[in-house]
DNA sequence: CGTTTTTGACCAGCGC
DNA sequence: GCGCTGGTCAAAAACG
């Protein structure tokens, strides 16, 4: 259910996925034991327009009114219900350890981008200008990336990769920097950017991009934790 | 001494 | 075109 094939399209400029709050009294890692197997995800690609889903077997799809498939192509009827504007996708259960809620936001300028550079893609193939600017920019095609809220004291949770940080910046109001990984390992390009909700501080917001081409590290302790995380992302 | 973090500089993209 | 902002680089410092 949780598989990479939800990732799988690399030429996105400005994928922006939906985040998800855990629920506060769990461990470190925001997940409770319950949660990695049920937590049901909820993105979008904004580049594709299309709503990319994570959904629980147990859950009442005909609330959502989405099919119980996880193919992205099949979930215009929710990218609409999404995009009337932001959006609050309650899905408390009764354990309230369970599932927290969702949420996800537009921001209109980059879909509008992002329609355009569909548009000369098309039409004009890979040679095109546009393209040949992306290629020689240093931040070339934005891979795949979704984020995800967690609330925890500790702002770079073990999610069993290797990190090395490359980079910190002060982002305009906000009091606390955000921070910058890469992973360590060869040949991953993989980045992940942590930072602390300016609005509630306890929130550490961690925003993963790429797709590992290895598995999580076996020299680290292997908590119980981080192997339901990797379950969850990857 | 190898690895990681820090931090100021640099650069690209975007809005005006 | 210019200034602002976020993302990255890379040298120096810190760490183990």
């Amino acid at each position: 259910m949780f598989s990479q094939s939800l990732f799988e399209d690399h030429q996105d400029m400005s994928t922006q996925l939906g985040f998800f709050s855990f629920p506060p009294n769990c461990n470190n890692m925001g997940i409770s034991t319950t949660t990695s197997t049920t937590l049901p995800f909820i993105g979008y690609n904004q580049h594709t327009l299309k709503t990319l889903t994570m959904i629980p077997p147990s859950f009442d799809h005909n609330s959502l009114n989405i099919e119980s498939t996880h193919d992205p192509r099949h979930k215009e009827d929710l990218t609409t219900s999404i995009f009337g504007g932001p959006h609050l996708l309650s899905l408390q259960k009764s354990n309230p350890n369970t599932w927290a809620w969702g949420e996800v936001h537009e921001r209109s300028n980059i879909i509008k981008r992002s329609r355009e550079f569909d548009l000369d893609h098309h039409n004009l193939g890979v040679s095109s200008i546009k393209m040949k600017k992306i290629k020689s920019s240093r931040r070339k095609v934005r891979e795949p990336r979704f984020c995800f809220k967690t609330m925890s004291d500790v702002d770079v949770l073990d999610d069993g990769y290797k990190w090395r940080k490359y980079g910190q910046k002060v982002v305009k109001n906000t009091q606390h920097p955000r921070s910058y990984y890469r992973c360590t390992q060869d040949n991953c390009r993989v980045k992940k950017r942590v930072e602390r909700l300016a609005e509630d501080p306890r929130m550490v917001i961690t925003t993963y991009e790429g797709r590992h081409v290895h598995s999580p590290s076996q020299d680290e302790e292997d908590s119980q934790a981080s192997s339901q995380l990797n379950n969850l992302l990857w």
